[in-house]
RNA sequence: GUCCCAGUAGCUCAGCAGGAUAGAGCAACAGUUUCCUAAACUGUAGGUCGGGGGUUCGAAUCCCUCCUGGGACGCCA
């Protein structure tokens, strides 16, 4: 356990503890003890609200209340130096902060893996996320859909879960016959002859270059064989060409995936009729006007879905159950989904399936993207990949750069539309908050440089008592409360609480870079100390940025 | 019509399993550099938390309702 958490439960048993002992409430009629870090300093170091939580229990003004369990309070095993009750009837607890120190010989050996907890118990956690089509360039959404699903998952690492992240290529269905239609559409054109584009085709550069490429590689050999084998040939081509394309992108976006899963391969190992033998055997299959209908609505659904179309085929949806059927088997016990904000309605359909296949429907947990606008020049910039003109992705990120990108993205909330604006983000830079955490960085990095320079060695026999300016403390307390933001941001499926975090630790050592001086030959051992104290900084800090994908230089 | 997201300072947003005087960045204003990176720091000013009800010791936070903006609702994927 992390020291801080280790302080906050002590004090936690101790209130607990002071309540039974003053009579204030039986053991089975404790409300839960709630601690938090008050805003003002003034109100201490922790606070809590129990005395207005049991005024109705023991049927006492809270003020008389908190009187009584400060009575009976052990303060010296909570490491405690004064308890104060203030306002309605908070009892304000001031920590003698010597613990504090110790987080620094902690972090140093600790080092990459500061801020690792065990909430997740090793939770087995599966989480999707992107799964575009392979059918064009990713857009802004799709990069959105990295940057939270990619943090979320470095994040419930951290916290201790056992993830496992997946990307489900859509390549079966209609979409990717457009695909080698397109191509086909391309191939022709290449060559200077004409060839009418599908009307659901696909119209970006890409796949211009895919027929350009074929063209050059084969020549005309296409033209002249049959339609099937064309069509197959192309069609596999250009699913390959796309895969590559977007794997190579996504690991340029600092995204890798544990699992490829492939839809067809689910259409040739017979999970699909298994996934529906499932489905009827549990009663939640009938027919109707010529199709097999989910009967989705006894799970809160608003209307049936169709699985088997009236032409034998499926739907989207046929498949998705049993690739949902399949990772359940695969033994997770949470599973994830990030999806785009157009697949809002789409969950209630899947949950019901879950359901109906004999799981619990909290099972499956869905984030949705919300969409991104990109504003440029104060316009509204559109992103239909229909026309060709989508911005891409890589468009962002040769624009924005890739840390700003990441750090963007992971910055809010990821179900809360978004304005993305590009003048703001590339001609004023300094606003970008990506460079206030890069910059406490490098600054740290710079006086660690300077200090080898001087032969001053940070050892873990400094003197750690040397540590007491209010700076110091303030960067202390926030360095302590790394695995706890870690931890919440993970419960909470919450990246931007690390950024947030990040912000707070940078401003907290901004303050102290200027309010005192590190590097002091006249006191070496304050020196030494200080240097400690600033590389726990560094070591966080990278910690809290790796979790996001963004780099921590060590120089700007 | 049903559902989702949002409405908090001039702008962009935190805060929302109820808690003390609602926070930050940018913009505005006033300062800080013989000293480890001024991409920084310190301070001032700025808000009826969309409106209205309710729940209770206490509501930006929970419930109801209305208004405004965005989005989703295929035998497409």
């Amino acid at each position: 356990m992390n020291i801080v958490e280790e302080v906050q439960s002590k004090l936690k048993d101790e209130i607990r503890a002071a309540v039974i002992k003053a009579g204030l409430a039986q053991e089975d009629e404790l409300p839960n003890v709630v601690l938090e870090i008050p805003k003002d300093k003034t109100h201490g170091d922790y606070s809590t609200n129990m005395a207005m939580q049991l005024a109705r229990v023991a049927k006492k003004a809270p003020r008389m209340i908190a009187e009584e369990l400060i009575n009976h309070f052990d303060k010296t095993k909570a490491s405690i130096d004064k308890i104060e009750i203030a306002g309605p009837g908070f009892i304000n607890f001031y920590m003698d902060n010597s613990y504090l120190t110790h987080l620094i010989p902690t972090i140093l050996q600790a080092g990459e893996n500061y801020g690792e907890t065990t909430v997740g118990n090793q939770q087995r956690i599966q989480v999707e996320f992107v799964s575009a089509n392979p059918t064009g360039d990713l857009h802004l959404g799709h990069a959105r859909g990295a940057a939270v699903g990619d943090s979320l998952c470095n994040i419930l690492a951290k916290a201790g879960y056992d993830v496992s992240r997946e990307y489900y290529i859509n390549d079966a269905g209609n979409q990717i016959n457009n695909l080698a239609l397109s191509v086909e559409a391309r191939y022709f054109q290449a060559l200077g002859l004409e060839k009418e584009m599908p009307e659901d085709g696909y119209h970006g550069e890409d796949i211009i270059g895919i027929g350009k490429k074929l063209a050059e590689e084969f020549g005309d050999k296409y033209v002249h064989v049959e339609e099937t084998e064309r069509f197959d040939t192309f069609r596999q081509y250009g699913l390959q060409y796309e895969m590559e394309k977007l794997k190579k992108d996504l690991e340029d976006f600092r995204v890798r995936f544990d699992v490829w899963y492939s839809e067809t391969s689910l259409y040739h190992n017979g999970k699909i009729d298994t996934a529906l033998q499932k489905l009827r055997d549990n009663g939640y299959i009938y027919e109707k006007d010529g199709a097999t209908w989910f009967k989705s609505t006894e799970l809160g659904d608003d209307k049936d879905r169709v699985l088997i179309k009236q032409d034998g085929s499926y739907t989207y949806l046929t498949p998705d159950i049993a690739y949902h059927k399949d990772k359940l088997e695969r033994g997770f016990e949470k599973l994830i989904n990030i999806w785009g904000a157009d697949h809002h309605g789409y969950i209630p359909r899947m949950k019901a399936a879950i359901q109906a296949l004999g799981y619990a429907k909290d099972a499956l947990e869905v984030e949705i993207i919300q969409l991104v606008h990109l504003y440029k020049n104060g316009e509204k910039m559109k992103m239909s990949k229909r026309t060709g003109k989508a911005v891409t992705m890589r468009d962002l990120v040769d624009e924005v750069g890739l840390d700003g990108v990441r750090y963007f993205f992971a910055m809010r909330s990821a179900d809360t539309h978004m304005d993305f604006d590009l003048d703001l983000a590339v001609s004023q830079s300094n606003e970008n908050p990506v460079y206030y955490a890069q910059y406490a960085h490098a600054r740290i990095c710079s006086i660690l440089r300077q200090g080898e320079e001087q032969n001053i060695t940070i050892s873990k026999e400094v003197d750690l008592a040397q540590i007491t300016a209010e700076k110091e403390i303030e960067v202390l307390k926030k360095l302590g409360e790394f695995p706890l933001a870690v931890a919440e941001a993970a419960e909470k499926r919450m990246p931007h609480r690390i950024t947030n975090y990040i912000f707070e630790l940078a401003s907290t050592f901004h303050s102290f870079y200027n309010a005192e001086k590190v590097l002091d030959v006249e006191n070496m051992e304050r020196t030494k100390a200080r240097l400690a104290l600033i590389k726990s900084v560094q070591i966080t800090l990278n910690n809290a940025l790796s979790l996001i994908g963004v780099s921590a230089p060590e120089k700007m």
